[in-house]
RNA sequence: GCGCCUGUAGCUCAGCUGGAUAGAGCAACGGACUUCUAAUCCGUAGGCCGGGGGUUCGACUCCCUCCAGGCGCGCCA
């Protein structure tokens, strides 16, 4: 409908130009908004505004040409008008509205989708926990925003791929394979006294006794740099598995988990520094090599292979970025934990000194999550060896609601996760505000097959009986969807979605309260039967979107 | 000290990349179930958009500055 509008905008502009009633074709974008208050019409735009410089003349002046030349030749429009400094407010024929719920029956699960993305190859990451312990809420919240993106992404005609990237080398995966080693030997009767450097939680026993298992209790009494290792991988790949469950119960899986260990064995990390230094970009000082991440606005180089001749979690993850575009990715997108900003500079270095474009690397940035309940905070870390983990989480609140929830929110700020708010089938949670529309209508639509009623089909005729005020605005917040997910893909920003489902869920309660679906003439029953039909699918696509379910029955 | 994020109703947060009279939920108060699910709805009340400057027809939105809170500033990952 807001297209319809702009078209009407540019033509009468086009045509006013011709007949030299302005003078420059130099036109500003259209930009056709809603307005707060109906008594601005349904939609509004400042076009005679934005083009009182270039046209030299007085916006209301513009507006007046535009609106001469607009004429009332359409029929879905029924007043044109000017207003305030020179707003142009359309109002539609109420008449206008109803065909879109046979846009959106028509359209069903597609509906919401379009072509934004013209088949871009998008790359996106996230989650990428370390695997020396579980995901905890943090993740959680990280893993969220990252699959909806995703959704988002897809459904507006991009190609996207999403991918784990596992970090299954380097210093931090020989102190988990430590950690394991002093466990068994705790377990076999030793006395020994946990190092402060390495993992404390509960979760390294059980691995600690399966390396005994099948090892043997012998093994584990030499502390040597294959036992070690042997440990480690041992412990990753449980740790990895345990990963992969949770996040599957949460909904998600990846198309590619890659491992940071096969980019030192395929010689990429090698390779990617090999790169550099030919480009130049790397020097040598006090024994290690440096990346000049300044010339690209860092705020200081940074060391890719240090004095001791092993590199950095840089240099792999420089290979790892290289290797995505290598991939042929044209777009790529890392979620990460507000607490590693820092890294962006030196990642968008590494990007732009390999020769690609700094706007084809973008980082979500998801602030950190506070874990109460109650309103008191729950103690966090790894460290403290004690933790809520996401899956914890998960088995106590649902999947539903959690994931609602981490999206309840712009991910740019933080977000307080209480577990008693979460568990509450209140509008403190709106999970269930929205669920609860889906499954309404599902009762409707029983109630209605039980009535006799053999199909919801539209049929314009009918549908002109659409007319309450509530059921305007419904349709007219149907119509808005598909903008709504345009904008979240072009902003990245599930949250968006997630409030205008609330919204949505608002306006069918209000009606529902207010209206009888199933009323006594059957033509006016069908029509609402479609219009709530449509509501229904919307909500569906909508929460399918954000991975919440839609339940037929609550 | 420097950088990033945040600051909007008592609380939790939106505000559609600069639009018209700043919105929603919770909490408070008053109402609505013989009806398709009351996990719902209707109404009332609630504001110096952290403070101060600037940009312009117009600022919660952009720029500068100050204040407050969170996070980050390793040859760690």
């Amino acid at each position: 409908m807001k297209a319809l509008i702009e078209q009407l905008i540019l033509t009468a502009a086009r045509k006013a130009h011709q007949s030299g009633a302005l003078p420059s074709d130099d036109f500003p974008a259209v930009v056709v908004e809603e307005p707060k208050s109906d008594a601005h019409g349904d939609f509004a735009t400042n076009f005679a505004m934005l083009s009182a410089k270039p046209q030299k003349m007085a916006p209301r002046k513009i507006a007046q040409i535009l609106l001469d030349q607009m004429e009332n030749n359409h029929d879905q429009v029924a007043k044109v008008e000017i207003a305030g400094p020179g707003f142009i407010n359309f109002f539609l024929n109420p008449t206008a509205w109803p065909p879109v719920v046979r846009q959106v029956l028509e359209q069903d699960e597609t509906y919401g989708h379009s072509q934004l993305g013209r088949g871009q190859k998008i790359q996106i990451e996230f989650v990428s926990a370390n695997p020396t312990g579980p995901l905890h809420v943090g993740h959680g919240r990280g893993a969220a925003v990252g699959d909806s993106v995703f959704n988002i992404l897809k459904a507006c005609g991009y190609q996207v791929h999403k991918e784990y990237y596992i970090n299954d080398s380097g210093r931090q995966i020989q102190t988990l394979g430590r950690s394991v080693l002093l466990r068994a030997r705790q377990l076999l009767g030793e006395e020994i006294v946990f190092p402060e450097d390495c993992y404390p939680g509960d979760y390294v026993k059980p691995i600690a006794q399966q390396v005994i298992d099948t090892k043997g209790a012998d093994f584990v009494r030499h502390e040597d740099d294959a036992t070690i290792t042997y440990c480690a991988r041992a412990a990753a790949q449980t740790i990895i598995a345990g990963i992969r469950d949770d996040l599957e119960r949460f909904g998600i899986t990846f198309d590619e988990w890659f491992s940071e260990q096969s980019l030192y064995d395929s010689g990429r990390v090698e390779q990617a520094l090999e790169d550099l230094k030919a480009r130049q970009v790397v020097y040598a000082q006090d024994g290690a090599w440096w990346f000049r991440t300044t010339d690209y606005g860092d705020e200081k180089d940074r060391v890719v292979v240090r004095q001791n001749g092993q590199t950095t979690y840089f240099a792999s993850d420089i290979a790892y970025h290289h290797n995505k575009f290598q991939r042929g990715f044209e777009r790529v997108i890392d979620v990460w934990g507000a607490d590693h900003h820092g890294y962006i500079p030196r990642m968008t270095a590494a990007v732009e000194a390999a020769g690609w474009r700094r706007d084809q690397f973008q980082v979500i940035l998801v602030q950190l999550v506070a874990l109460l309940r109650g309103g008191q905070p729950v103690a966090m870390g790894k460290r403290s060896g004690e933790f809520v983990t996401l899956r914890d989480v998960i088995d106590e609140v649902g999947r539903d609601a959690a994931r609602f929830i981490f999206l309840t929110r712009d991910y740019e700020s933080p977000l307080d996760f209480d577990l008693e708010v979460a568990k509450q089938q209140t509008n403190d949670n709106p999970v269930y505000y929205v669920q609860y529309v889906h499954a309404r209508i599902a009762s409707i639509l029983r109630k209605a097959q039980e009535q006799g009623v053999k199909e919801v089909r539209w049929q314009a005729a009918a549908g002109a009986r659409l007319t309450e005020t509530e059921e305007i605005n419904l349709i007219k917040a149907l119509d808005r969807y598909p903008q709504v997910m345009e904008s979240a893909a072009q902003t990245l920003a599930p949250h968006r979605i997630t409030f205008y489902l609330m919204q949505l869920a608002g306006l069918f309660h209000a009606y529902y309260n207010k209206h009888r679906v199933l009323t006594e003439q059957s033509d006016l029953t069908q029509a609402r039967l479609c219009l709530v039909a449509a509501v229904q699918k919307v909500i569906r696509n909508g929460l399918g979107i954000l991975g919440v379910g839609a339940p037929e029955q609550m």
